[in-house]
Formats: structure tokens, C-alpha cells, sequence
DNA sequence: GGTATAATTCGCTATATGGCGAAATATAAG
DNA sequence: CTTATATTTCGCCATATAGCGAATTATACC
């Protein structure tokens, strides 16, 4: 129970799964995160490990970078069948497509531009 | 987002997963989940009303009696999808075992004894 | 070592949610 | 019509959650 609940409290939220879609095409590190959602550092970093710790996403440190990802077959079931249904049923949601176009701009800058600024007090 | 999000809101709870499990078996009263979850009528009923708004179970009412049940054909595939889900990965939760055996017992007894009771102030 | 920077944790506030009991509603039974 | 009863709605309280900025941590660079 408690493993599905995590799951399903983590789903419970909009920007979390504006994230989980937006993992679709690969990882991306907190700032590109940041970048998209418009939130700050540190909610966004809550966010994430909400997800984390629901398994929804897998995460990589990189230097001071941070990537987080979907999650891959090692993961519980219940995950992984979880961000199946989100991405059926949610792709054609406005928000969803307005981040990819979002994303799309975001990716095409450098990451250490995208980051800049974001972190400084 | 908003069909999405008001399924994953209403499976965001402990008590609505466990009706959702109990419903595999056919539909129950508002008396049968209230003496399933030991809640009061009123809280009971406000979580029918959260699963009934996320399409995540149908409701009929009988003389003074409303019944519940699993969605059918006709509800969206996100909320079909999503009942599911659950029914998969909760299975086997203890609480969930527990409850097939409470509610065993609960249908042997005469519907008018369960409710009775319950709904006097 | 010391500074800069990406990310997280902490402390706080505002809002959302789950719980109850009382009141209201709807239907059956007298 | 009046009473009884199943359910829902309303008003309230306690707790959980999302958000932010400040402080902290971890890593890169000088």
C-alpha cells in the first residue's frame, strides 16, 4: 500500500507531471527543470524527490550537475506501469505540448546559459 | 491535465484505494464502505464524491440507498486505465487482504443491519 | 585554501485535504 | 402529512502540501 500510495501522491500533482512528460526525451538536469516549470530552485528540488522517492524518475549526479531521468527496467513495476499511464493519457494535454515546444528552446540553449542566474542568491 | 489530475488527486488517498479494491466484487452501499472503512457517513461520502468526479466508479441509486461500482465501458480510458493500475499493484497489500475478509463478513449480514446505526446522530 | 555555482535542506506561510458532527435533502413507511 | 432513515452538504478544525528565500552542502575552478 504505502509503495502505491507514493506513487499515487506523487502523480497528485500538476508540475510533477508536466516533469514526468518532459522526461520523455531523455534526461535533464535541475536547471532545465527550473527553466521549464518557472519555479524556483529549491520547490522544483523538493519536486524531484517526491518523485525519486516514489520511483518515478532516476537521477545521476554529474559534477555539480544533477539529471534526473525515467526511471528503466530495474525499477518496481508499479512505477514504471504508473509513468506508462501518465505518458497514454497525457500527451495531448495543451500544457504538455506547450512544454515540448517550451523544452525544444530550452535544449537549444547552452546548459551552463540555462543555468546562470537561476542559482545566484 | 485536468481529467489526469483529478484521478491521480483521487487516487491519492489510502481509504479511496481501498474502496476501489473492495468494489472488485460488485457494487456495495454507502452503509457497506462505511462500516469496510470506519469512517463517518459524511467523510465517506465526500470520498465517493471525489471518485465519482474523477470518473473512478459509477453510482445508482436505489430507493434510499446509493450503490457503487467500478466504471464500465463507457467511462475514460484514463480513469478505466488507472482502476487497472491499482488492481495490479494492490493486490496483495496486507490491508487490502484484510479488507477482502472484513467485507466477507459484512455482505453475509442483512444490508438493513449494516446500515442500521450508523446514520443516527 | 578560497571563491563560484548547482543543488538541496531548512524555516516559514498560504492553501488544500481529510476528518468529524450538525443540518439539510430525499425517499420509504406509517 | 408525519416520522424514520440513508445519504449528502455545510461548517469547522487539524494536518499535509506547495511555494518561496535563506542557509547549507558539494563540487569545480582559481
Amino acid at each position: 500500500m504505502r509503495e502505491v500510495l507514493d506513487v499515487t501522491k506523487a502523480l497528485a500533482d500538476g508540475n510533477r507531471l508536466r516533469v514526468l512528460m518532459a522526461l520523455r526525451g531523455g534526461e535533464l538536469c535541475v536547471c532545465q527543470i527550473v527553466a521549464l516549470l518557472r519555479l524556483a530552485p529549491s520547490t522544483t528540488s523538493k519536486h524531484m524527490a517526491i518523485l525519486r522517492q516514489a520511483r518515478l524518475v532516476d537521477s545521476r549526479k554529474e559534477g555539480r550537475w544533477m539529471y534526473y531521468r525515467l526511471p528503466d527496467r530495474a525499477a518496481p513495476k508499479a512505477a514504471k506501469d504508473a509513468v506508462a499511464w501518465v505518458r497514454r493519457h497525457l500527451a495531448e494535454s495543451p500544457q504538455i505540448v506547450r512544454d515540448e515546444k517550451e523544452l525544444e528552446r530550452i535544449l537549444r540553449l547552452d546548459p551552463e546559459e540555462v543555468c546562470r542566474g537561476q542559482c545566484r542568491s
